[in-house]
DNA sequence: CTTTGTGCAAACGATTTGCAGGATG
DNA sequence: CATCCTGCAAATCGTTTGCACAAAG
């Protein structure tokens, strides 16, 4: 629990990030849960019992948080954006009923049984986005 | 071209629709495009020289369309959602700089060399999205 | 102390909605 | 002619911003 607590300060610190009080819980906050949050999702979390953080304070922590790479957006609803503390490379399984989003191990992607993820999940289809550079970009940036 | 005409109606009428001059213009609009143009790009076209269709009008078109499948939603970016004609599956390519997306058929995707997705396109990374149904949802629904 | 973060409320952009009149099947 | 669609404007939702005050290094 400390130790825990002592992780994420000295990681914000690596990305010289001010160790405040709103932010850590942000991020704490990010670390602890599997789901993938909304903003919102977050800000209800954290003022749960005890108000701690603004809204706009979590949004822009949420920013710092992301331009520092300690965090990713997901996008797989329209209209909201979720995070992800867990930045490593992925993919995501995601309910079309009940909107659940479950991680999905790099690794397991390519050459997967996709109708064996794991026990339970019924696969129904699956989308690739692909990103990069396209040639025109690439010519204009310098080469 | 009054051939396409005919199919688009002849399509709308299939799915029940009423064919109207603006649902139809989204729709052919849609079709005759290849980029995967956002709602208030539509509502742009549509205008540019007389009016023709309201933002709203154009808004509830392209709802009624994915309803009825014959157009589908596309999120790569936050904040907006783009629309697309081709309803059959297939994956994206999008270019981190200009943000213009491409579209990859289907079948190139498994066992694809992704350096080499079509010559100009610089591939980063990519990223996945299973969907389907969970275990609760599964077994909430009558089996 | 200087810089950066916080909180409030107002501003914003994309999308939705209520409602009266109009067009479609 | 009953139903569904359109257009306008106001409403809503998620997110951002301006600014004065407070806290971090």
């Amino acid at each position: 629990m400390q130790q825990q607590a002592d992780n994420i300060v000295h990681t914000l610190k690596s990305k010289s990030l001010r160790v405040t009080p709103q932010r850590f819980a942000v991020y704490a906050n990010l670390l602890a849960r599997a789901d993938h949050p909304t903003a919102e999702q977050i800000v209800q979390a954290l003022n749960q019992n005890v108000p701690t953080s603004s809204q706009a304070t979590v949004y822009s922590s949420l920013q710092t948080l992301r331009d520092a790479g300690l965090i990713r957006e997901v996008l797989l609803e329209e209209g909201v954006c979720r995070y992800d503390a867990n930045v490593a490379p992925h993919h995501h399984f995601r309910c079309k009923c009940c909107g659940e989003i479950e991680d999905i191990a790099w690794e397991q992607f390519f050459g997967l049984d996709l109708q064996n993820l794991r026990p339970g999940l019924r696969v129904e289809g699956y989308e690739v986005t692909v990103y990069g550079m396209c040639d025109r970009c690439d010519s204009s940036t310098a080469t």
